[in-house]
DNA sequence: CACAATTATGAGCAAATATTCAGATCTTGA
DNA sequence: TCAAGATCTGAATATTTGCTCATAATTGTG
């Protein structure tokens, strides 16, 4: 009814150590509920049975259900910003090939932890609009760099690095977002190998 | 409290043909207000609305709101494996590049119809055992055709053709998913392209 | 130790939604 | 034509679930 001005901010900033600790302890759990159930029967009580609280203290730091799923969304963004900013602020290696590898491996790393949550992150929480323009607008990034260095690298053979980029994006996201997740994961290593080489023969033309 | 031997199967055979037209025009609307609203949002009262008949009927043919859920993905993959199964049938193109443009192709047209309804689909259809597993045979299946096919075709040099068939299927399977759909869908003849040149100079090593 | 501030609790409210079922309506077959 | 079976209806009920709030427990501080 109203101008729905949701809360993302948590209602209450933490004070002391165990306020802090109850914070961590819901979203670890949240990680969790949300992998195993999905986002929406991942309900907030079981999320509070998970981590050992009731369900009141959940709402005393968070706003509503939403904004849980916002701040793992968030942290994972930033996360994976953070290692990329890092990664490019130091020189690249000059064989495509590494450069690919490079790429491969950072994604691998930021996965390793929760695929499935990750999954259920990007799928659904596109119900907020700010964070849905978040996810696009880092994508769309990755997808610019991309193409620049696809544009300016001398190995480099393509006639359409445009619609090259977006595909050597997708493919390294979504592949290893697969590859890696229950049933029967693939070895990460040799995942990466297979990878780089098809990246690199691709490109090479 | 049961150990919940959920019901997926239509409680009632259709008799007549109005019966069958229901059914039919249940199914339609599901699709459709799946692909809108998503699975959770998508309620059955909205379901029986859109398809112009009251919420009961509905019920009479599907037990819960999963069964319609799984009807859909069901259909889907039938019509997936059918195509797929007349297209082995006849005799395969002799270069390695114009198979994969076969695959692609079928890929790309399988998912041309709608998009939005697919990835609801592929999302939230594996709480359900059953089709958890059924998808996961089809993979299964493609996975070991295509191994088949790296390991018996001429142009072919790979080392390892177990990883590269899982790399194969999930790059078409997922790219394609992802570059067509909204927002910014890509060009879909340029995505064929693009995409068998990359697994062309993949495989040929 | 006393007192206030902070944090935790969980029964229960309200809204949304899945599902039922008794009765109305339509179709078929003799 | 007409009864029996099939189908349809939708208000009513059952269930789920996000969320509140009065109260209790804990912690920091002088």
């Amino acid at each position: 009814m109203t101008p729905d001005q949701r809360r993302i901010q948590p209602r209450k900033q933490p004070r002391q150590v165990r306020a802090e600790l109850t914070r961590q302890r819901i979203l670890t759990a949240a990680a969790h509920v949300f992998a195993d159930h999905g986002y929406a029967a991942g309900t907030t009580n079981r999320i509070a049975e998970r981590a050992g609280i009731s369900i009141g203290s959940l709402y005393q730091y968070f706003p509503n259900k939403d904004a849980v799923l916002a701040e793992l969304l968030t942290r994972h963004l930033d996360d994976g910003s953070a290692a990329a900013a890092e990664l490019l602020t130091g020189p690249l290696p000059g064989p495509i090939e590494e450069v690919f590898r490079v790429f491969v491996r950072l994604t691998v790393e930021a996965h390793r932890d929760d695929p499935h949550l990750l999954r259920m992150l990007i799928e659904q929480a596109p119900r907020s609009n700010e964070l849905l323009e978040r996810v696009g607008r880092l994508k769309r990034t990755m997808v610019g760099y991309t193409r620049d260095l696809l544009d300016g690298h001398p190995e480099v053979r393509l006639s359409d690095t445009a619609t090259a980029a977006r595909l050597v994006i997708a493919t390294i996201e979504l592949a290893v977002h697969d590859l890696l997740a229950e049933p029967d994961p693939i070895d990460a290593r040799r995942l990466e190998d297979e990878m780089v080489a098809m990246l690199t023969r691709y490109v090479r033309g």
